[in-house]
DNA sequence: TATTGTTATACTCTATAACTATA
DNA sequence: TATAGTTATAGAGTATAACAATA
């Protein structure tokens, strides 16, 4: 009966994951980011958001989750945060050049030293690793529900 | 300076982490375990553990933590708690044969579940994926510090 | 009335510290 | 005294509910 011979995914994963941020916490911390202030710089490093809430479905967090990481952001300068012209309930958000150059410099970090976890991987399996990735985070959670 | 142009490896691990374990969450409680109760069967499912403390470490939690849990498993006869002979502070732990028929009848559910998921990868795809979720698992955390 | 952002409250989970029993 | 297990307490993180402003 013994099916697959491996670990459970959940269960490779989940220590991964963990092992993951624990090795990015530092690199944040040296440019006095958390982990949400860092997926808020991400996502809007591909664009400004309308809308908080829409900002915070994208990077998984809750409305209430991300205020004051806005607030702090907003006091530091590395974001503009602006009544919406068309809806001034809304708020427009973006990353201003500090925002910018700051995102780069946490994430040039964080690449490294990724990549020196990639480097452990024969090349067809880290090529087999990133794409399964990229396919699985675009086919997304049609898993629970 | 666009370096590697993909998104960063915790920002795609985590949030299928989370999925993943969404979707096994309702698995586990059709056969009434939580994720702390599953992860302990899985442990001895590969044989007794000699300490609490031992098995706790094994699958990444505190031994505060999972106390409860064995209680619970021990009152459905699903695992054996006895104190060691040789340093009765410590205590025995051993899965019973209904709790061998739990976790493996639970397993296959979420193997089932699994395979879905992995079936949406190219052969080389899947092949790579679990090969380097094996290799950085085994390489561990010599990340953190 | 519905929605955006905000604030305040409650709840869950986890870690810390104190206790017992063995050694 | 040190350690395994247990219990009780406190803390962090998160979600839920109520509120103000705008639509």
């Amino acid at each position: 009966m013994g099916s697959t011979d491996r670990p459970d995914l959940a269960a490779m994963l989940a220590p991964l994951t963990r092992s993951l941020i624990a090795m990015e916490l530092p690199i944040l911390d040296d440019h006095g980011l958390t982990m949400w202030a860092y997926s808020v710089l991400t996502a809007l490093s591909a664009g400004p958001a309308r809308g908080q809430g829409v900002l915070a479905q994208e990077i998984g967090a809750d409305k209430t989750r991300i205020i004051a990481t806005l607030d702090d952001l907003q006091a530091r300068g590395l974001i503009e945060r602006t009544p919406d012209p068309a809806d001034r309930r809304a708020r427009l958000l973006e990353l201003t050049a500090a925002g910018r150059r700051l995102h780069g410099a946490a994430q040039a970090g964080i690449r490294a030293r990724e990549e020196e976890l990639l480097e452990r991987l024969p090349a067809a399996d880290r090529r087999g690793f990133l794409n399964a990735l990229r396919i699985l985070r675009a086919s997304g959670p049609e898993t629970g529900e």
